[in-house]
DNA sequence: ACCTGAACACCGTTCAAGT
DNA sequence: ACCTGAACACCGTTCAAGT
């Protein structure tokens, strides 16, 4: 089934330029470009052929049998090439903070592929393993090892990268205005004797926290709250690493 | 667009039983069942409708004009009720440990759903207030308030509700022995000279972590680093408190 | 109020056939 | 090797009409 586009992997990434010159990289570039204009809920593969002014089964013929494969690629190319091992700081906390900066940097450019790479993070082996490889050399640096380290990888790029998704996740398809409206009156009806902590941080709170917002991270960031993960995540590893003989703080 | 749903929801939550004795919250159960067989993926609105034995129709008069609404009832269905504010522990650390655990093991039974939490979890209001009562008051407890407060929120809520849903992505519908030995082959192919940590921790990562891992949640548990992800960031919490007086520990 | 029956405008994917 | 043209088996959603 998957017959043609493995024998693809086999040869080089690209091919000389094809009859009309479409490329497995112009066809996910052009994805992309609709997926960020549409929304993912807008994208299908017709509508991606008609961009291309292609048959829809030319698309198949480049890229494999199935939408996922396309989804996967796509969401290997955002999130590869963030950093380099050689650009990683002396400073383990360092290289943490940049890297996971440039991460949601990279997913804010393109919000609406976010919900794809909370599904397909599983996916991209070697595009992603500079990454992988500068996240185990800064727990080592921590002074983790061993199956803490792993543990400790998971939570740092499952924390991370989750937050990310979530904070881009998909806003309401719907004509904004309703939900909004339905979510304002919620949160207006809420039993303040039964819940005062929520009553009292309401100000705070309404359309710029989790839960209680009703636009996703492209209209409202919620950059205070992925700055305190960082930092907390990063104080609580050090805090809890096995070697706390860490000289320096 | 709305309008019906909206009259709907100005009464009684279920309204007696109607003419076939169908209801919102029966579709609802239908619905996550059906999920949990097939898949989201797998899952649509007519195949609903034919579990139900009714027309299309029909389920678009009882859940409004749109899946997303379906949608975002079933993500409310699965991660409400999870704890009581009466439940909150003396310790505000196992209080947040005690909440997460039972997310995640919420979240456990419908894998397949996992995927609406992290598009959908701004969506439901009321359902979850609890959930948000029970987390401010934590952080109260922690020393925090203000902004500080809101932004340690956004970073429990997302960090950890993003893990779960990141664990529990969807696997690929493929036939799975094809991924499976992509992966593998990929992960065979590294370049060990250029990415050390990786080829060292790979019999401890290999389908066992993130990005390197071919099953989802669901075949494949990251206890580990969920556990870790809860103490690190507790440990951060508490060392970043703007009061640092916390006599425990 | 609740549901049927049918219709509209789409999909993803496959497959023979062309060049 | 790369693409066309057409087909198959589905979708989500709407709407008049029934009771």
């Amino acid at each position: 089934m998957v017959a043609k586009a493995k024998a693809r992997r086999g040869k080089a990434p690209v091919g000389r330029p094809a009859q009309i010159g479409l490329t497995r990289d112009r066809i996910v570039d052009a994805a992309i470009a609709l997926i960020d204009e549409k929304g993912l809920a807008g994208f299908s593969m017709r509508e991606l052929s008609r961009a291309l002014g292609v048959y829809p089964a030319t698309i198949y013929w480049h890229v494999g049998n199935a939408k996922e494969y396309l989804f996967a690629e796509i969401a290997a190319a955002i999130t590869s090439n963030l950093m380099t091992v050689d650009e990683m700081h002396a400073d383990w906390r360092e290289t943490l903070r940049i890297l996971f900066h440039r991460y949601r940097d990279a997913v804010g450019k393109h919000p609406n592929v976010a919900q794809l790479l909370g599904a397909e993070l599983k996916s991209n082996g070697p595009p992603n393993a500079p990454m992988v490889e500068i996240v185990l050399r800064t727990l080592k640096q921590a002074g983790y090892s061993g199956q803490p380290l792993v543990d400790a990888f998971n939570a740092v790029i499952g924390g991370l990268a989750g937050y990310v998704t979530m904070e881009f996740g998909p806003a309401p398809p719907d004509g904004e205005g309703e939900w909004a409206q339905i979510m304002s009156e919620r949160l207006d009806a809420l039993d303040v004797e039964a819940f005062p902590a929520i009553a009292e941080y309401m100000p705070l709170m309404r359309n710029k926290s989790f839960v209680l917002r009703w636009q996703n991270g492209s209209s409202v960031p919620l950059t205070g709250g992925y700055d305190c993960l960082i930092e907390s995540l990063i104080a609580g590893l050090e805090h809890r690493s096995p070697k706390r003989m860490s000289g320096d703080r």
